[in-house]
DNA sequence: TTTATACGTAAGGCTGCGCTTACCTGTCAA
DNA sequence: TTGACAGGTAAGCGCAGCCTTACGTATAAA
């Protein structure tokens, strides 16, 4: 019975990032791309992911937050395992972003600009 | 003459970064996104794209460096200005990475394991 | 010239990221 | 029970990221 523990006063340690729980920002992590590529495989546990790893369980437990905190993927419980399995849905921000910026090089937009910009120089 | 002078110690202060750039850190910071976003409405000088926000001049320089480096953007000099000018073919990497897992989130099934498990050796 | 403008960059501060080790809980096995 | 195993989490360390101010440089204007 800890009755006769004094309370601790407790330093609080502020875990606050800049970017919370941004999808950009969790995919910024190579590491962290690394393991939604292999959940894109099927499911699995934290122990045979960070098997694939030169770092220690724990951090590969920590990416793992921020992924579940990006919503990114999910966890079950199976016996004393967890298995992660991949959440992609959040993916789509990125995608929608990005496929803005795909007609700049598909439609070589890019190239008709600097075309422009060449004459422009000429005249000038 | 500055012969008196003692030579400085240098004290190299390391600029390196873990992602030397890396297209998926550039675009991790909100607001170089917002750069991009301005830049993809046509070439625009450093003072004008500063103007806009909440930040140094400095700052903005920093940035536009970064993105620089990444080959998100050109720079050309006219006059006494910079204009930067948007160049999205990087993005291109991003687009290939997400376009995988769309198909994630739209079917249900895919070839993705397949491609992936081929993938994986170059970063280990 | 001299002065003002537009910009880059160095230097430094603060903070959060990514890692480690240590410790804890929860589950299965013996 | 006790032990082994799976995994989350706290604490702390080193450093990179992002900002600031101060300064340097190139061009234009006066």
């Amino acid at each position: 019975m800890l009755t006769s523990r004094t309370k601790d006063v407790r330093v609080v340690k502020r875990p606050m990032s800049r970017f919370g729980g941004d999808v950009f920002y969790a995919v910024a992590d190579p590491t962290r791309r690394a393991l939604l590529d292999l959940l894109a495989q099927g499911e699995e546990p934290v122990n045979s992911l960070a098997e694939r790893f030169a770092m220690s369980r724990p951090a590969i437990s920590q990416h793992l937050a921020i992924l579940l905190k990006t919503r990114l993927v999910r966890a079950r419980r199976v016996g004393r395992e967890r298995l992660y399995q991949l959440q992609p849905k959040p993916l789509e921000q990125i995608y929608d972003w990005v496929a803005l910026y795909e007609r700049f090089w598909t439609e070589k937009l890019s190239a008709l600009g600097e075309h422009l910009r060449k004459n422009r120089e000429k005249r000038s």
